[in-house]
DNA sequence: AATGAATCGATATATTTTTATCGGTTCGTC
DNA sequence: GACGAACCGATAAAAATATATCGATTCATT
């Protein structure tokens, strides 16, 4: 939950930004030539006002009667999260959680590759997951210094989190993509992005309880 | 990005009750009788004010000076998420990511309990990933209607997220836990949780560029 | 060319969420 | 038993986010 980090951009606004970015796409590979805010408020069941305040955030123009030009807009999208020049990242954790990760193919799109996973069981290592090589742990620092690898993902359980997270920083990570269930301790200097999937499963579970 | 959906207890509230699960679990394990929100807020980051107010909202009360007492505390809020009567889901869609979370062992924490899986490759179907039984969909309704199912997790690919729901909603499920990146149209008597895991992505590309 | 509908961009308002403050209670210590 | 520190609970203020409104622009139609 450490996700107040305040900037300019708000929280929210991102985190819809990749939904802007998914019905683009579908749109541009109709044909689509341009969009306008009504469009995303009806495909997403938003309002047309908070769309355009989240593209001016992008940084995006469009013509009145118009709209935005479909192409021109996925590009400032994509420019906006840094997804233009494609960010690799480490895994570290590969159990089931991680292997799911490594096969996970939506991620090429939004222009994150995962190049290599690490584990402390050695006998993991050695082998590949989804194509992707496994290495011991101990090799994570060499690794990423070579390869100049900015973001780890960490799928490990909750006793292995901090020993793990403790690795990726000490290899010099600058952020960290942390679906393991523990809070980690990290230096103020690097980003953490806790993914939570308890978080999603309460909602639905007030929301359903609320309706009875 | 259905989350929008009014009623008395905030969303960020919801949210953050896991976390505060989490620990509490790791505290009545370790032997603390009590716990204030000062405890909360040192190992969570967060304003003890702000824990103050979701306790109170999840029913929860404390004493001056001593603060909540852990077992209680930790029965309150499971009992507010509903997670006291375990909800049984089916799954729909045995890839990648489906068969991570039918083996996510997180779950059981959390009182869910996932019973079967279904898919459309009938190749797959007969099966079982992690111990639990794949069935073919059309086998479905029949299912979540014998065993009165009432939550269904969608781990399908963006295209065949849509009739997976629609063979949901028709098989009478109440709520929907969606990991698949499209936006799936249902009645509104039934909820959707959007997994989006690529507005955690977004996030922290997003923070580690304005870092640099 | 004038009219009107669609839509952007900017500004203003409302709502939600977080943070601060303050009074009151409990308990350890003197 | 009085004093002070830790803490809850409630209320108030501040900050963040979402929504509404309005003028300006573009284009299709008359």
């Amino acid at each position: 939950m450490k996700e107040q980090q305040r900037s300019g951009i708000p929280l929210p606004t991102i985190k819809r930004i990749p939904v802007y970015v998914s019905v683009l796409e579908k749109w541009l590979k109709e044909g689509k030539e341009t969009v306008s805010t009504t469009d995303f408020a009806a495909a997403l069941t938003l309002k047309p006002v908070q769309v355009r305040k989240d593209l001016a955030f992008a940084g995006a123009e469009g013509k009145p009667r118009i709209g935005y030009q479909t192409e021109e807009l996925l590009k400032t999208l994509h420019r906006f999260v840094g997804w233009n020049n494609l960010s690799e990242a480490v895994l570290v954790g590969a159990g089931a959680l991680g292997t799911a990760i490594l096969g996970y193919k939506g991620f090429d799109r939004f222009g994150l590759k995962i190049k290599a996973a690490f584990d402390i069981d050695e006998s993991k290592c050695g082998a590949t997951v989804h194509d992707k090589p496994v290495y011991p742990i101990r090799d994570l620092k060499q690794y990423v210094k070579k390869n100049g690898i900015i973001m780890g993902i960490l799928t490990v359980s909750e006793n292995g989190a901090q020993p793990a997270a403790d690795a990726l920083v000490e290899a010099g990570i600058q952020g960290i993509w942390n679906f393991s269930p523990a809070q980690i301790d990290v230096p103020d200097s690097i980003f953490v992005q806790q993914e939570d999937l308890a978080a999603g499963l309460a909602v639905l579970a007030v929301r359903i309880k609320e309706r009875q």
